[in-house]
DNA sequence: ACTGTGTGCGCG
DNA sequence: AAAGCGCGCACACAGT
């Protein structure tokens, strides 16, 4: 049973469709009367809500105390129809450009600084006058022209529950303690100074740099100034990148890496981020749900995917919660093992650490080059010492490894590759096809051939990772998907009293939990994360175990 | 005063 | 030693 909601002037229309797919009755309703009528037919029979996009419908109804337990979000959907090879010859993947492709671009476009009342959305410009019945419609139907629709039908449902998963974490935030934040800034860097003035800390390293370069007037901040003095003080660099600094013997150094440690600290996670970000004790993150091309969330602001380690010590749990830590143990190694159905990888996999078993049959020396082989493997490394490991570990997982590779052939033909569950990569552009047509003409030049060949292996190595990422953020938003359901089921169907998630990060999830439940969510965790796989690779035997850890504080998860 | 690009570094 | 995937963000700087 699916029920389309659809807002025009203020008025609610919300279509019932049946399970053959036949529209039945269409109810019309005051936007004021939108939350008790969801909250009714949630508690009768559990809908599969069906909107343009989650944004613009559920905060309202997260903020009125009531939870959805599945939708579909028509705008997500449509983006992953219109390119997955599963439905590419469905009437809505061939059609024109519509206004639910654009409306589909915009989810992606950064949202114009903050918006001013969090549980006050505007219906987006971009979703005005869709017909979402139709859309919906002409979605059926493309998922039921796939020769598998299982596949496209699940990862549909995944990213729409992963749509809810991002509201609820907004609407609820991560817990954050600015006042540990502030002791930490603190620390590191002085006093909080008065506007426009730097950190005491950074001004008094930044004298002794300048006294150390003998550069008065140096500007430690300006790359082109900080290269050029170094090099007159005679240290022979290409760059000012810390790797290559750290290996030089020179006074300045210590004191030149401190400095952009502590510099990176004040101008990406500050003051100023932290008046930005955390208010009444929260951080609510901006999640983009399906914002990188491989279906991996995104974030807009605040940077939540890029919370440094160090400042991790502010995410504290509520006095009486906890907060339980769960992150995947080599996640893309073992997604790679389920999508090639290598037997030898997922016996090595089995019930201990990957990359010690892969020592342990003296395929590498040690575990350090096991886990660079095996990422330049994904990755697609063409020196050093992962890719003089490449042999080895083609012969001892050849179906593992030619997987990848077909996946970087295709790419470097063009062709598109295809996740686990039906996502599918884009096509190379314009540019990129001019130039391979170019070098294959009568009269190319050998600078045009090289310039073809480079490019065609960039794409390669693209389409290599693609597979594999892709499938890897299929299976984190299953094992998320099944989590908050599971979640639901052990304490009833409230958000703030109950365990709920409050972090996600490409294979790790937070959840806040009152003390008492913990034991239970990391079962619920495990038992998610087994389900994960079995939706992905069914009886296939590959392990997804997971490091889980209940703890107060984030920084002492690892 | 604005916008786009390069550099560097944080995360997986 | 910093190669080989995917990102976001902040800053300096050059272009308009």
């Amino acid at each position: 049973m699916h029920i389309v909601l659809d807002l025009h002037d203020g008025v609610v229309t919300a279509t019932r469709i049946e399970g053959d797919g036949a529209t039945g009755d269409a109810a019309q309703l005051d936007l004021t009367a939108l939350v008790e009528f969801v909250a009714e037919r949630e508690a009768a029979e559990r809908p599969r809500w069906v909107w343009a996009n989650t944004r613009q419908w559920y905060p309202r109804l997260l903020a009125a105390g009531v939870r959805v337990e599945r939708c579909v979000d028509l705008t997500l959907c449509h983006r992953i129809l219109r390119r997955s090879a599963l439905t590419a010859e469905s009437a809505l993947a061939r059609g024109p450009e519509s206004a639910w492709d654009v409306a589909s671009s915009a989810l992606i476009e950064p949202v114009p600084a903050q918006s001013p009342a969090l549980f006050d959305v505007e219906v987006p410009a971009t979703t005005a006058g869709l017909d979402p019945v139709r859309e919906f419609e002409a979605q059926l139907a493309a998922v039921s022209s796939a020769e598998q629709p299982g596949r496209i039908r699940l990862l549909l449902a995944a990213e729409s529950a992963g749509a809810l998963i991002a509201e609820e974490i907004r609407f609820t935030g991560l817990p954050w303690r600015a006042d540990v934040h502030d002791r930490v800034l603190t620390q590191a860097l002085g006093p909080r100074p008065a506007p426009e003035r730097h950190p005491a800390k950074l001004d008094e390293l930044a004298t002794r740099i300048r006294e150390l370069l003998d550069a008065p007037a140096l500007n430690p901040d300006s790359q082109p100034e900080l290269l050029a003095a170094l090099r007159r003080v005679g240290l022979d660099v290409a760059s000012t990148r810390k790797w290559e600094l750290r290996e030089l013997q020179h006074p300045v150094i210590a004191p030149l890496l401190e400095y952009k440690n502590l510099y990176r600290l004040y101008t990406a996670n500050g003051w100023a981020w932290l008046d930005a970000w955390v208010h009444e004790g929260r951080f609510r993150p901006d999640y983009v749900v399906g914002g990188v091309v491989t279906g991996r969330w995104a974030t807009s602001g605040g940077g939540a995917l890029q919370l440094p380690k160090n400042v991790r010590q502010a995410v504290v749990a509520d006095p009486g919660w906890k907060l339980v830590v769960a992150d995947a143990a080599q996640l893309e190694p073992r997604v790679l093992t389920g999508l090639a159905h290598d037997r030898a990888m997922a016996d090595a996999g089995r019930g201990r650490d990957l990359y010690d078993s892969i020592v342990a049959a003296q395929v590498v020396p040690s575990r350090p080059h096991a886990k660079v082989a095996m990422l330049g493997a994904m990755y697609g490394a063409t020196t050093g010492d992962s890719a003089r490991l490449m042999p080895r570990l083609r012969r001892a997982f050849p179906q593992a490894i030619a997987l990848v590779d077909h996946a970087a052939e295709e790419g470097e033909r063009g062709d598109r590759v295809m996740s686990r569950l039906g996502r599918t990569s884009p096509p190379p552009s314009a540019g990129w096809r001019a130039v391979q047509q170019r070098a294959s003409e009568p009269g190319a030049t050998s600078s045009d051939e090289r310039r073809a060949r480079s490019q065609a292996r960039d794409w390669g190595r693209f389409t290599r990772n693609f597979v594999v990422q892709a499938s890897a953020a299929e299976w984190a938003l299953c094992w998320m998907a099944e989590t908050r359901l599971r979640l639901a089921a052990l304490n009833g169907r409230s958000l703030s009293g109950a365990p709920h998630l409050v972090y996600f990060l490409h294979d790790e999830v937070m959840i806040h939990t009152p003390e008492q439940f913990a034991p239970q969510v990391e079962r619920v965790l495990h038992d998610a994360a087994r389900a994960a796989g079995e939706l992905l690779f069914g009886t296939f035997p590959v392990d997804f175990p997971l490091t889980v850890a209940t703890v107060d504080t984030y920084a002492d998860a690892k």
